[in-house]
RNA sequence: UCCUGAGUAGCUCAGUUGGUUAGAGCAUCUGACUGUUAAUCAGAGGGUCGUAGGUUCAAGUCCUACCUCAGGAGCCA
């Protein structure tokens, strides 16, 4: 028999104050821990207590956020740590704009003439470091319903404001970018950030809920057979100074690995071993492709999901990433709707409608042999003539998902020319069981296929495409031994967060981006 | 890598058919204002015009090369 009572409430837990027939007194604490300070509690039953909760640095300061503050209860001392937004000077009053990036919403501190030494606060302007002590009040400015009122500051570290370089005004995306090691502390760079954060949680959360197994597929490979681009290599040879073989070759044989070996550019063929043992898995994990790409949609280094699925064909396959692509929609409209606003006002007027309105309707599904006949009956001339047979170019993935269908478009069975070699062959002979989930404005945002499950017609397909025989023999055995009908796909995370930011440019939703000639920070 | 465009104050930009001392907004500094929301108002400081050549009496402006950045294309996630 216990009887609780909460006396604190915020970031998701509860401190209870209570009494057991057991202990005289219990003090629980759930889910999450309270701020520190004094918490009094008195009814007719007990007489008063006082609780005191400390926490030291180093602990995690879960209900010490900004975004905890917030939730608090008028009248509360609290200690607020973050970075100065903005500051602004009124007679007799100092406004300090702080921000920890738990939140969009910066807290508002309020320093009352005399309040603070006038030496102190002269060191105090955009991007200074503080703790700022005092009372949680409600406010007199319209901005916000609540504020703190300053006791007391401590300056961890000042920002000069003649030379720190984030002003409180509209920079370009190309000047934050330059300054990679601030451009976090931004509006727009928290928010994409925060929502990076927040679709990273909900792929996991996504797949674990359905009994996916998380797998590490290889960062090195020395299989340089998988043709999805050029690959960075990987040697600690002697550059200056190379081995040589005898006919003047490089001589791998001395090198770490005893051959040559790459960065990887796809985990899917390890994956697949995985999904021959665990039934579905997925990797989530960095990608890296050595193509000379400069657009806004191309990195040299980036973050790609890859679930594998045993048992699967395209169907289930296109079901499943439709299902993923609206979770994850879901969880950061849920968790990131301050951001989302925030993209919606300066970046983007329409995210927010395209992805709630795309979470509540179906993909458009069309095969390639339709999205061709589209395009040829279109009234509109290509730059690139439209053909059954061709890859379709930019400006036909966009004229389906921008013009025809205004929504995310899966086009399945290509033709099997202009795809891999390991995709499904349809009973046509004449196309594959691939799929491609195109998105409006950033065209391809999710591929994938059912594989080849059959040995004879895969290892026909290899030595039709003259690739390295030996070199799949491992993917060959997969299918001698137990081989199941599967499926997968790969989902660029950046595109992604693109795709729910409204951002132009990937280069501005990975924290430090890599391009060709560029890998600074 | 190809095509197109752009590099002018800390940032974002203007700068006419080549012509005297290169301009604005924001930022910074100083002052004003009892509560601001990218505060506002007044004043001040701040520039080898991307780099190197060239044409010309005269180049931010015209020409050449290079560098950097952006947009489009290809490759793809």
């Amino acid at each position: 028999m216990v009887s609780c009572i909460a006396v604190w409430r915020g970031g998701g837990g509860v401190l209870f104050w209570g009494r057991s027939n057991r202990c005289r007194m219990d003090i629980e604490v759930c889910t999450a821990t309270p701020p520190p300070g004094t918490y009094h509690f008195c009814s007719p039953a007990f007489a008063t207590v006082s609780v005191h909760i400390q926490h030291s640095l180093a602990m995690i300061r879960t209900g010490e956020y900004i975004k905890d503050i917030f939730t608090m209860a008028v009248g509360t001392a609290v200690e607020a740590r973050g970075w100065v937004k903005t500051r602004r000077d009124s007679k007799g009053v100092t406004f300090i704009q702080l921000n920890d990036g738990s939140c969009f919403k910066d807290l508002q501190a309020v320093v009352e003439q005399g309040a603070i030494p006038e030496e102190m606060m002269r060191q105090i302007g955009t991007g200074a470091c503080l703790k700022i002590s005092g009372e949680l009040v409600a406010s007199l400015g319209a901005g916000q319903s609540v504020e703190l009122k300053v006791r007391d500051i401590l300056i961890y570290g000042p920002a000069d404001p003649a030379t720190y370089p984030l002003q409180p005004k509209r920079h370009s995306m190309e000047f934050l970018r330059e300054i990679a090691h601030l451009r976090p502390r931004s509006n727009t760079f928290g928010a994409v950030f925060r929502v990076r954060n927040a679709v990273c949680y909900a792929i996991h959360k996504f797949f674990q809920e359905r009994g996916f197994l998380y797998v590490h597929t290889p960062i090195i490979t020395a299989s340089d057979a998988e043709g999805a681009g050029a690959m960075f290599g990987v040697t600690t040879l002697d550059l200056m100074n190379l081995p040589r073989t005898e006919n003047g070759g490089i001589n791998f044989a001395e090198d770490f690995f005893g051959r040559p070996s790459y960065l990887t550019v796809s985990g899917q063929l390890e994956g697949e071993i995985f999904a021959s043992a665990f039934t579905n898995i997925y990797t989530f994990g960095p990608t890296f492709r050595a193509e000379n790409s400069n657009t806004p949609r191309h990195l040299a280094e980036f973050w790609m999901i890859e679930p594998e699925m045993s048992f699967c064909d395209l169907d289930d396959n296109r079901r499943v990433a439709e299902e993923f692509l609206k979770y994850i929609i879901a969880h950061v409209v849920d968790t990131c709707l301050p951001d989302l606003e925030f993209f919606n006002k300066w970046v983007d007027d329409t995210v927010l409608e395209t992805i709630t309105h795309v979470a509540e309707s179906d993909f458009q599904h069309v095969t390639y042999t339709d999205a061709i006949t589209i395009l040829l009956n279109a009234d509109k001339s290509w730059e690139f003539p439209v053909a059954w047979g061709i890859d379709m170019q930019s400006e036909h993935e966009r004229y389906l998902t921008e013009v025809v269908f205004k929504r995310p478009v899966v086009v399945t069975d290509y033709p099997k020319e202009i795809k891999a070699f390991y995709m499904r062959l349809n009973d046509d002979g004449k196309t594959v069981r691939a799929m491609d989930v195109l998105a409006p404005r950033i065209g391809e945002i999710i591929g994938g296929s059912q594989r080849e499950e059959r040995h004879d017609v895969l290892l026909e397909k290899i030595r039709a495409q003259h690739l390295p025989e030996e070199a799949y023999w491992w993917y060959l055995d997969l299918r001698k031994y137990g081989s199941a009908p599967h499926a997968g796909f790969g989902l660029g995370l950046e595109r992604m967060v693109m795709y729910l930011t409204g951002m132009k440019n990937i280069r501005d939703v990975i924290p430090f981006p890599r391009t060709p000639g560029s890998a600074d920070f």
